[in-house]
DNA sequence: TTGTAGGCGTTATCAA
DNA sequence: TTGATAACGCCTACAA
């Protein structure tokens, strides 16, 4: 037995369109009434049913996201931060956050991305791994819907987005690894539509090309974001007849996978072979050895791109933002190469 | 210009009626019209509006989950794998996930439950971190209302639950790490009122009778699940003038914390310290030393809550079930002690 | 087999 | 300042 705002009407002896305006901070009603109503619903229990005024006032109070995910129990600590910030966020801003799985690119993302912006479910979406040609980007923006994304889609269209300086952070990365003495760099990639796959190899081949160093085609391999393809890409390049002596990772969960193959192939790792990630995940600071990162504030981000996001849901203007972030070196034992040692926190800002 | 089962009635020259019982499948409406609906419902781009459902039909197809975030950012890849274990079995289940985080046992944790139960805007919830006496189970049962969790309360009140037998892991914990030489053992625990810590401790303690080793009561620590906590704990372990041998610790995130202290109080870790954790998360592979675990399914305990809840939601039998999980002891080189190496693979199954 | 009509709980537009 | 009343989009008796 649930209590609707006719319940309080009829015990106040007032019209249930009174008790919703006193419900609701409209100025048009008595203090003394709305007092009254408050003290009522507050004791009734009275808890406004959304449905009934989300099928009215057209919004939901709610954000989406959906989590691509690679397969059955890919988890990657990327996205305990990320959706932990998201939560946070909207939390904050007094929405609901609403999740589902997708795997990127296939029919059922669609439909979930269907339902819920046709349906009304929610009132705006936060996307990411946002690819050069995205369908989501344009589907989006062709229905005026809210949403914001991490980074930035190549079809020409503009919307609220969180970005990394991540070019240049390979391009300083790679530096980095060449004055520790790794002189034979290869590159762990992600799907190649991807706008981060484009970002960071660009900034690699960039760096390798200003350091100098030789750049064998079959040191530019592609994974998909899981430490399991990082493990077997990791595999197939420290088995070539030339192997390479770094594995720059696009990202933390790859490089974990890189790590354990170079483990498996008994290779020193920060010395006969460095091993890199990108994203900062505070677990890259337990690995064995604790793992050289490029450290972005994933917490951060994500409560930006909702902060966004409100934004754009609460006025409509369409005013464009773009929120940079830049990444920190974290040079840890991974890449400790012909140096002595690291400052003694282990980590050195660059 | 969102389209509505009024339009394709309008097209079609059916009553709306018509068009409502050909799209849910009603056996009452020839074939024909079936199909002539679905496909203009098809080419016009119909997607049900989900609140006029919900306000009509009572349900939302939906269920909820709120995050126990112990403070900003302290993110936990055990929630990584939970929530893509929930996301993925509600997706499967043709429900939605609907997330906030609230800190345990606040004021804003209380609205949340309040606000989606009573609101109507979840179906059901899963909780986990369940207490000893849950307000949260309290609350749920009263309203009569579906939810499974991950641990069952001791309120005397009986709902479907997934549970691991981490009491007798624990106990048997004890005798691997006496086994191999560590006979000062501690315990790094959670905050007292929680079911996983009354379970944990408890194995620990009776573990540590059967060995016959000493147990002094500064060895019985409290964390808070996280790393930062574990790592505070540790170190007030590591500096007592009887430093105890070994950190039994009571999740995987708060051992991490648990061997950064232990790194910087200059132990060996697996020689002249051992430290353990509990949940298996993968990470847990990839720390230096890789550390001692009890690993659980996590990633299908969270599926398996799921469906139990879903069985719930749709037939409202009392059907009470309650999944039951062994961890696998696996033991790696943060509690190698006086035996020579482990088994190739790293891991022993106990 | 199809149409009519009432109502789910709110909010918003009128009058009063 | 308050009260009727009409939507919002959908489902479901009941009638045709």
């Amino acid at each position: 037995m649930t209590i609707t705002i006719r319940d309080i009407a009829r015990k106040l002896n007032l019209s249930i369109a009174a008790v919703s305006r006193a419900l609701n901070g409209y100025p048009d009603i008595s203090p003394e009434t709305r007092r009254r109503v408050e003290l009522a619903a507050q004791e009734m229990g009275y808890v406004p049913n959304r449905a009934a005024r989300q099928l009215r006032s057209k919004h939901s109070d709610t954000l989406g996201f959906i989590l691509p995910v690679a397969g059955p129990r890919f988890a990657d600590p990327f996205y305990s931060e990320f959706i932990e910030g998201l939560s946070d966020e909207t939390a904050a801003q007094s929405f609901d956050l609403l999740i589902t799985t997708a795997a990127p690119g296939t029919d059922a993302e669609q439909a979930a991305y269907r339902s819920w912006v046709l349906g009304n479910k929610v009132d705006g979406m936060v996307i990411n791994r946002v690819r050069r040609m995205d369908w989501r980007v344009q589907f989006l923006a062709q229905n005026q819907f809210p949403f914001s994304g991490l980074e930035l889609s190549q079809d020409g269209l503009s919307y609220p987005h969180v970005t990394t300086t991540s070019r240049q952070a390979f391009h300083g990365l790679v530096q980095h690894l060449a004055q520790a003495g790794f002189t034979r760099q290869a590159f762990i990639g992600g799907p190649p539509d991807s706008i981060i796959q484009h970002e960071r190899q660009s900034g690699f081949v960039s760096g390798v090309a200003q350091a100098g160093l030789d750049l064998r085609p079959e040191w530019l391999t592609a994974a998909d974001f899981t430490s399991e393809g990082g493990y077997r890409a990791a595999l197939g390049l420290l088995d070539l007849p030339q192997a390479p002596d770094a594995l720059v990772c696009i990202t933390d969960e790859t490089a974990f996978g890189a790590l354990r193959a170079a483990q498996e192939r008994q290779r020193v790792i920060g010395r006969q072979v460095a091993v890199t990630g990108f994203d900062g995940v505070h677990e890259a600071r337990y690995t064995n050895p604790p793992l050289t990162t490029l450290d972005v504030p994933v917490y951060e981000m994500a409560r930006t791109l909702v902060r966004l996001l409100c934004g754009r849901v609460r006025n409509k203007a369409l005013i464009l933002e773009r929120i940079i972030f830049t990444p920190r070196l974290l040079a840890r034992t991974s890449s400790l190469g012909r140096m002595v040692n690291l400052p003694k926190d282990e980590e050195e800002v660059v």
